[in-house]
RNA sequence: GCGAGGUUAGCUCAGUGGUAGAGCACUUGCUUCACACGCAAGGGGUCGCAGGUUCGAAACCUGCACCUCGCACCA
């Protein structure tokens, strides 16, 4: 560190370090290394999607991760943070087609079909996929990059194949008939955790239907969506409604299409209890096909279900010829214009309910009837108690209520997707309608077929199918074969199977995300000699978002119960979710959402990194502000110059090594040691606790408020100049060394303590400090990164350090002491630069040493000591507390008026402290009652407040009138 | 409707029964030989409301109000 500059510089220093740092391997695990003495520690990353790029939420849930990772380093043990992405069916898919759109290389996907479309989506991956493992080089993390992972690397397929194909022979997915959440823009059905609820405004429209058996007789039904009414199968009732109760088995001729004939509008009145009597019109249309509810409804009633909507939501051709080809949205208008125009409408009031949107697509969801398949989530009672019983810790702790209550109500997942992008699903089916399907049947004997039998078709060891035959409720009888393996896969497509077109939403890939990225096969003899999977699983900490909780961490936890036999990680840590200043959540459309990259290049990324952290408290949301980002920034440049500080004491070569002499330690040194040594324990305490907020703004007030602020100015006195290095004495020169010494025992633990938080930084400076010197290679020679955490002093140190109550309490009523004269001098109108000189009337004996930090603290031309016996000039501005009293003989300088009002001021303040300690103190069961600690305490603060009080009155008094 | 979290300085937030705190913002004075991305000194709060427990409550209990977020949902 020659030449250093005035200010931090964070790029080049970035760029360096980050390069050194990969190039020697020093975020590279090996389970081999493992061991008592270095146990392992490890975290996956939470996948980001393959085309996303760096936010600031990955920059807050990375940065975390990435403290721990180093911290984890420093505690000595050996380290796996696994990077890799997941391939983000919907998203990339969706990117890839409008990329080739717009290229005009395509109109539709169907233009190139299937294989030669999934072609292209490789080739974007390749060339522009994953830009976010770029970008979370920047911000510093310290991922094993030669571990990095993606959900469709071949290795990583075969375990969602493999996995599919067990839960598949264990009975637990299947396949069927379900009302699902439908995307009419994406064109697939979704898991319900991928539809949010939003109010949207609307109209309750009120149509009435005659009575089929009663001409003349008319229901009212309240509905908000009007379009669904051609598909309408019946009209619900509740049975103990008194209303409508003797209509029940009669039927209504249905309002839509209008051009039918009357016979085919019949539907029936039935009666259900769903229907709640108090709402609307307590008559319900009912809709089988369109409506979940309405389903169930019909599926009670053995309704028919009459499907009047298109995949991409337009009207089919039996909702009649007004409404034929129009989108929902217009045919729903229309079709009320048609009630209207009929007469049946009889109002439209504006109505604001909930709807179903599509997270990604952000349309409202259509339920929709389709064949999918479905997983009934398995390990469902270990993965609810190990959270349950506190034995897998959730930070903040409330996070695992909301896990239990959704553990609570599992409903089945949803698992195909209507998609090209993604594993596909692992099932051949052979129908009847094939030429080949007689035979095949015909050829495998028996014994092949059936729930409970594998049998090996291609010929190769440990390669099985198992086929069932089955019957479709529609299509009649098939073949169907669940199988893991190309050469099975390969041998069912030559005797005409077809694989299932589907593949799997993604987190169905990502929930094995812990141990399929450590090449886990399935096989227990493999894997228990898998040395990764040995060695750093269960994963030690989860870090990620609550808005995940249910996609992500739950069906892990279950994943890795069913797959492992035990736990994923052992605590996870939701983080916040970061919001802009008006607490709005980020989003590209506000444009509310800072570049992280921009950041960095303004501010360093340290500095991103401390901005996040410091305004990041344990549980609550992040109202981000690029404030923080700046205060991040002027930190790192703190701590760059008083380094810098420490880097201009040249008293000779080698001052690094000095040992602390104790026996010259000053009361200044003593308290930052002591100061250091809470710190230590505060900063080590709350990471242990997740709180990284608390541990920074620890570390602010300790590097900023106590040792720049006071140490380094007070060790001004003690330290010597280069140019009088070589003239002082050498007693001098010895203090002085002392004093560096110290410096640097305090900056060496410093830097580490900062490390995890500041990695580029603080490793500039480890090295161009030299306090790398004389560490052993892995301990801190080649990286601050392995040197040891920071410990606090034992009993043994303390004492032979003297850091005891005494040595505290001097330092800081002399500072107490200092800031009460240079608020003299303010009062005075001493400007601050301005040296002046103070008489100081110590209560006992001072050492010279310490007068003159005192004198250095207030900046002052020279302070004389003055014995009990003297006496200041009437007048003379004088401020005291337990160390002396100081006395600043200004000429003539003090504006009486102004001091008088302020010294009332503050009289009046030591009035109202003194009467309050007083009442309580005359407070019979007060004196009674409470701590003999707390008693003192109060008996102190009131002598203290007199003191001061008197002392106030006599300078009050003496002001000139 | 059920559940969770919140309400403390202008803003963002700490504060688990004993003298109300930090950062930013604000005012004033300073190019004091590490740092103006800085130094120094200040101003600013009936701790959402009402009860209760206690010698003592911002903190514990009860109720209420308002805000945020989940889950469920009535067409």
């Amino acid at each position: 560190m020659t030449e250093i500059p005035k200010a931090y510089e964070p790029k080049t220093v970035e760029d360096k370090w980050y390069q050194q740092w990969t190039e020697s391997g020093c975020f590279t695990a090996d389970p081999a290394r493992v061991s008592a003495s270095r146990p392992a520690y490890s975290i996956v990353i939470p996948p980001p999607n393959v085309t996303g790029v760096l936010t600031l939420g990955h920059v807050l849930n990375n940065t975390i991760q990435d403290i721990l990772a180093r911290k984890a380093r420093m505690d000595g043990k050996e380290v796996l943070w696994l990077p890799g992405t997941d391939h983000a069916g919907i998203a990339t898919q969706t990117v890839v087609e409008r990329t080739l759109k717009k290229a005009g290389e395509i109109r539709h996907r169907d233009d190139l079909g299937r294989e030669k479309f999934l072609e292209k989506v490789w080739q974007w991956k390749t060339e522009k996929g994953g830009i976010i493992i770029q970008q979370l080089k920047k911000i510093g993390a310290s991922c094993d990059w030669d571990r990095e992972r993606f959900t469709m690397d071949p290795a990583y397929s075969h375990c969602v194949q493999r996995v599919f194909v067990d839960l598949y022979k264990k009975g637990l997915i299947y396949r069927g008939k379900r009302m699902v959440n439908w995307c009419p823009v994406s064109l697939t059905a979704l898991s319900d955790e991928e539809v949010v609820m939003k109010e949207q405004k609307g109209f309750m429209y009120h149509f009435r239907v005659e009575v089929a058996e009663l001409p003349g007789t008319f229901l009212t039904i309240a509905t908000t969506r009007p379009e669904t009414i051609p598909a309408d199968t019946a009209v619900a009732v509740n049975p103990k409604d008194p209303r409508y109760q003797h209509l029940v088995g009669k039927h209504v001729l249905r309002a839509l299409p209008v051009e039918l004939p009357r016979e085919a509008r019949l539907i029936p009145i039935i009666a259900d209890e769903h229907v709640d009597f108090e709402f609307g019109t307590g008559v319900l249309k009912v809709t089988p096909a369109h409506d979940k509810a309405d389903f169930e409804i019909g599926l009670r009633h053995g309704l028919p279900v009459m499907d009047i909507l298109t995949p991409d939501g337009r009207m089919t051709a039996e909702a009649g010829p007004d409404l034929a080809g129009l989108d929902r949205f217009a045919a729903r208008k229309k079709s009320a214009e048609i009630l209207e125009a009929h007469g049946a409408l009889e109002k439209a009031e504006p109505y604001v309910n909930n709807v179903g949107f599509s997270e990604r697509a952000d349309v409202p969801i259509e339920p929709r009837l389709s064949e999918q398949w479905f997983l009934k989530y398995p390990s469902t009672d270990e993965a609810r108690t190990v959270v349950g019983s506190g034995r897998m810790r959730f930070f903040p702790e409330r996070w695992a209520k909301v896990y239990d209550n959704w553990m609570g109500g599992l409903q089945d997942w949803c698992i195909s997707r209507q998609l090209w992008w993604g594993h596909r699903v692992p099932i051949w089916r052979l129908t009847s309608d094939r030429p080949e399907f007689a035979a095949v049947e015909s050829s495998l004997s028996q014994g092949q077929f059936g729930a409970h039998g594998d049998f090996s078709w291609s010929g190769q060891a440990g390669q099985t199918t198992r086929i069932q035959r089955k019957v479709h409720p529609t299509d009649g009888p098939f073949l169907e074969a669940a199988t893991d393996s190309a050469a099975e896969a390969a041998r069912l497509e030559s005797a005409g199977f077809v694989q299932d077109a589907d593949v799997l939403d993604t987190w169905f890939s990502s929930w094995l995300w812990p141990f399929a990225t450590m090449g886990w096969t399935g096989n227990p003899e493999e894997d228990r000699q898998n040395p990764w999977l040995k060695a750093f699983y269960p994963t030690t900490d989860l870090v990620t978002g609550p808005d995940i909780i249910f996609f992500w961490v739950a069906r892990m936890i279950m994943a890795g119960y069913e797959y492992m036999g035990a736990e994923p990680f052992r605590n996870v840590y939701f983080t916040g979710i970061i919001r802009d200043k008006q607490g709005r959540k980020m989003s590209k459309s506000l444009g509310n959402s800072p570049d992280p990259l921009d950041l960095i290049s303004t501010y360093g990324a340290d500095a991103l990194r401390f901005g996040v952290m410091r305004s990041a408290p344990l549980g609550q949301d992040i109202l981000f502000d690029e404030q923080a980002v700046e205060l991040g920034r002027n930190f790192c440049n703190k701590l760059w110059n008083a380094c810098r500080f420490r880097q201009m004491q040249n008293l000779g070569p080698d001052t690094v090594e000095a040992e602390i002499d104790p026996a010259l330690l000053s009361s200044d040194d003593r308290w930052i040691l002591i100061r250091l040594d809470q710190a230590i324990r505060e900063v080590t305490d709350a990471l242990a606790g997740y709180n990284f907020s608390e541990a920074t703004s620890v570390l602010y007030r300790f590097f900023w408020s106590e040792y720049c602020d006071w140490f380094i100015e007070a060790s001004k006195a003690a330290l010597v100049r280069p140019e009088d290095v070589a003239t002082a004495a050498p007693e001098v020169l010895r203090l002085a060394q002392n004093k560096v010494a110290v410096i640097d025992f305090i900056l060496s633990n410093t830097l580490r303590l900062f490390h995890p938080f500041l990695p580029f930084i603080t490793e500039e400076l480890w090295h161009g400090l030299g306090y790398q010197n004389d560490l052993p290679e892995d301990r801190g020679a080649l990286t601050i990164m392995r040197a040891t955490w920071p410990k606090p002093f034992s009993d043994e140190e303390r004492e032979y350090f003297g850091l005891d109550e005494t040595a505290d309490r001097v330092a800081t009523t002399k500072y107490a002491l200092v800031t009460l004269g240079r608020t003299l001098k303010v009062q005075v109108n001493v400007p601050s630069n301005k040296r002046v000189p103070f008489i100081f009337r110590p209560s006992g004996t001072l050492p010279a040493a310490e007068l003159e930090v005192l004198r250095l603290l207030l900046n002052a031309e020279s302070l004389t000591v003055a014995g009990p016996e003297w006496a200041a000039a009437k007048g003379t501005p004088t401020a005291c507390n337990e160390l002396g009293e100081i006395f600043l003989p200004a000429t003539g300088l003090v504006d009486a008026v102004a001091e008088r009002t302020r010294l009332n001021k503050e009289i009046e303040k030591a009035r109202v402290e003194i009467k309050k300690v007083e009442d309580k103190l005359g407070n019979p069961s007060f004196v009674q009652k409470v701590p003999p600690a707390v008693l003192a305490e109060h008996q102190n603060r009131l002598a203290e407040w007199q003191a001061k009080l008197r002392q106030l009155e006599t300078s009050v008094a003496e002001l000139p009138a």
